[in-house]
DNA sequence: GCCGTCGCATTTTTT
DNA sequence: ATGCGACGGC
């Protein structure tokens, strides 16, 4: 068979990365390095060259749209279709475990995962059921707590509580709600990844037996693994087993959410022999962008090392842009796009806009509106997350088990049938004395006429309505059965009712459910398969997401991404770093690799913008230009002067001088400052007491500043 | 059960 | 500024 097409596009350490024959493998993948390309290629060369068999492959990713895309590329290259490898999420593949072992893992049959926001209704409820203070333990910070304990593999006995009343009263929260899961059937999305590795842990046999089926082990992302992801990973691994990790150190930017940067800096230790391969050269972005991400991420410590290059010429300078508010900034932002679209021929679609917190997007968003430019806005509720559809499935979910609590709860009382507070909680008081589901508290509520007529008339109501629906689906086709209940729930009624747009938008919600159930490609049980999947796969972000328009988004949710064009907006101190980085040890250093992962975006012309005034938190503040901009080296750097195409107020032409200011500006005027030395003044807006001007500093750079209080004096021109 | 008002927090996100 | 949750009146 010839295999040459396996490597005959890769360069020679891709090469060397497909090939390697070492035990165990770490690559060192920089940013647009081809690193999803060579995990591809290394399990299709381990298939067709090297003869392992399909059915010992493990290939692990954080993200579903990762997983898709390594199967794909799989698929492209196998010339035959991919049979029995294990290719998935963490979450993905340790779901699938637990579905086979569900006994052996302590669980029930049907299982429910349970997502955050179902998460932190429970936490809530435990919390009142212990009679816990919201007010001085926010629920959230319990959800917190908790998921971070399970992230360390940490069970409640476990939790070092030791003369700290805090983790002592988090705990407590923790084993009550640990509880209320088992007894629900409710698992959580950290669970998920401790119980499948107790699963393994504490049932040798089926340890062993995995152990033996998956010779080779790959793992992307490998600087995002957690605690309990690391230590899944290991225990999976034997003698005889190899593993190959892709990653980048430099890419680490989630360590707040439980990531351990140590599991790739100490990973050639831990899995000796181990072969560390470098992909340093770069398919995507200008040697100036390159040399400016080296530069930036040079400043950090304890790096495993890496310098990018490409074969590829210099490219534009990066321009930067000091703006004197958030809308100048915006406003520039828009010029620039349009200049973009208009002169240089690009696409909206090309264009990236990149922030350091959502609540940036609003004023940019503001802008685009205006100047009439099509966007579209990253993050935000996906398909799976939308109240509506969340609705839907707990209709579905409660059709498969009446004894989903979570499902109970959401929707007993939507649409509203008269099933209040008061009513609820008589139904919850049943259920924790006689430690009953709430639907069979809710029966026994009904047949022991504990509640007014009107209120057990409506429960009554409800799980009539609930059973009706489990017997008229009963048979029905999985898209069948979800169409059935969008209206036999009286939901697609409900938002009917609703005025506006939203109603109507929320009906196609549900409607695109029943698409979405009728492309689902079940393989055994429909309905446990198609909620399993819901569960996991929030789906996309917005729809029609492959139109033309300019992409608005995190940086964080730009990882992995790459445009033409990228712009790096409000980079200031305070911002980005964020305040909150600075107060601690060691975060710094991640919001310099998240300023890397923005930087390395850029394929053609990177743009970055600063602003002297700033709105945040309802008050204007005066930040200073982000280090991360100052680390940047001078010549690859263009600060951008006045634009010519700014419509200006005509008064700024001219000579009308202000009565209580000393001097007057012009365009062009030489000025000096006390403390920024000479300089041109490039804008001026406002006027009176409000006059700003802005000044290219011979030596600072560009700033705005108030001409009130600036105290510029006119410098002669020799 | 629905709607208006007050108080409070407010980086980043996937599963 | 803004949005979300709690609280109180209809």
């Amino acid at each position: 068979m010839d295999i040459s097409h396996i490597l005959n596009s890769l360069n020679d350490a891709q090469r060397s990365a497909v090939t390697s024959d070492a035990k165990h493998l770490l690559v060192l993948a920089g940013a647009g390095s081809g690193k999803t390309r060579v995990l591809a290629h290394r399990i299709v060369w381990s298939v067709e060259a090297e003869g392992v068999s399909p059915y010992s492959i493990l290939a692990v990713t954080f993200t579903n749209k990762a997983a898709g895309e390594m199967k794909q590329r799989i698929y492209d290259l196998l010339s035959r279709p991919v049979q029995g490898m294990w290719i998935g999420t963490f979450h993905g593949i340790a779901h699938r475990l637990l579905k086979a072992h569900w006994s052996d893992a302590g669980l029930s049959e049907n299982f429910q995962i349970l997502d955050s926001e179902d998460q932190l209704r429970l936490i809530r409820r435990c919390m009142k059921e212990l009679n816990v203070d919201e007010k001085r333990w926010p629920a959230k910070s319990l959800q917190f707590f908790i998921n971070d304990q399970k992230d360390e593999g940490l069970r409640p006995h476990q939790v070092d509580v030791s003369g700290d009343p805090f983790k002592r009263h988090h705990q407590k929260v923790y084993e009550h709600y640990e509880a209320a899961c088992q007894r629900g059937g409710l698992i959580d999305f950290a669970e998920l990844l401790l119980r499948a590795y107790e699963l393994w842990q504490k049932t040798p046999s089926l340890l062993q037996h995995y152990r033996e089926r998956f010779q080779h082990i790959l793992v992307d992302e490998f600087q995002d693994t957690n605690t309990i992801q690391y230590k899944w990973t290991k225990l999976l691994m034997n003698e005889s087993n190899r593993i190959t990790v892709v990653g980048d150190d430099d890419q680490s930017i989630y360590g707040w959410r439980g990531a351990r940067v140590e599991n790739i800096h100490n990973f050639a230790q831990r899995f000796a022999p181990c072969e560390t391969i470098r992909l340093e050269q770069n398919y995507r972005s200008t040697q100036t962008i390159l040399s400016a991400a080296n530069a930036l991420i040079a400043n950090n410590s304890d790096r495993l090392g890496k310098e990018l290059w490409t074969e590829g010429n210099g490219g534009e300078p990066i321009s930067l842009y000091s703006a004197y508010n958030e809308l100048d900034e915006s406003r520039f932002v828009v010029e620039r796009v349009k200049q973009i679209v208009e002169e240089r021929g690009g696409h909206y679609k090309d264009i990236a806009v990149l922030y350091r917190s959502n609540a940036q997007s609003r004023v940019l968003e503001e802008g685009l509106i205006r100047a009439d430019i099509p966007y579209r806005i990253y993050g935000g509720l996906r398909f799976f997350e939308r109240a509506e559809i969340k609705n839907a499935l707990a209709y579905l979910r409660l059709t498969q088990s009446l004894h989903d609590d979570a499902a109970f709860e959401r929707v007993v009382n939507l649409p509203t049938r008269g099933i209040g507070d008061r009513t609820l909680e008589k139904i919850r008081e049943i259920a924790k004395i006689e430690q009953v589901t709430l639907w069979m508290a809710a029966e026994k509520v009904v047949d022991r006429q504990l509640l007014p007529t009107r209120a057990a008339n409506a429960v009554r109501g409800f799980l009539e309505l609930v059973m009706g629906l489990r017997e008229s689906t009963q048979a029905l086709e999985l898209w069948e059965r979800v169409e059935y209940i969008n209206s036999g729930s009286g939901l697609i009624e409900f938002h009917k009712k609703e005025k506006g747009e939203k109603g109507k938008a929320r009906i196609e919600n549900l409607k695109e459910l029943v698409t979405a159930a009728k492309y689902f490609e079940p393989e055994e049980d429909p309905l446990v398969e198609f909620l399993g999947h819901a569960a996991l796969e929030s789906g996309e972000g917005q729809a029609a997401p492959d139109q033309d328009c300019v992409q608005l988004m995190t940086l964080h949710s730009a990882k992995g991404l790459e445009f033409p064009y990228v712009f790096l907006v409000g980079m200031e101190e305070g911002l980005f770093p964020s305040q909150m980085s600075l107060q601690e040890e060691g975060r710094l250093e991640e919001e310099r690799r998240l300023c890397y992962v923005g930087v390395t975006r850029a394929m053609q012309k990177l743009y970055l913008t600063h602003a002297e005034s700033r709105r945040i938190y309802g008050d204007e503040r005066q930040p200073i230009l982000s280090r991360f901009v100052r680390e940047l080296p001078d010549e690859l750097i263009e600060e951008v002067r006045i634009n010519a195409t700014v419509s200006r107020p005509a008064m700024m032409q001219g000579s009308g001088a202000h009565a209580d200011s000393e001097c007057e500006f012009r365009l062009g005027q030489r000025v000096h400052h006390a403390v920024f030395g000479v300089g041109t003044v490039i804008q001026v807006e406002g006027e009176g007491a409000h006059e700003r001007v802005q000044v290219k500093f011979d030596r600072e750079g560009a700033k705005w500043l108030m001409a009130t209080y600036a105290k510029l004096e006119p410098v002669e021109l020799a």
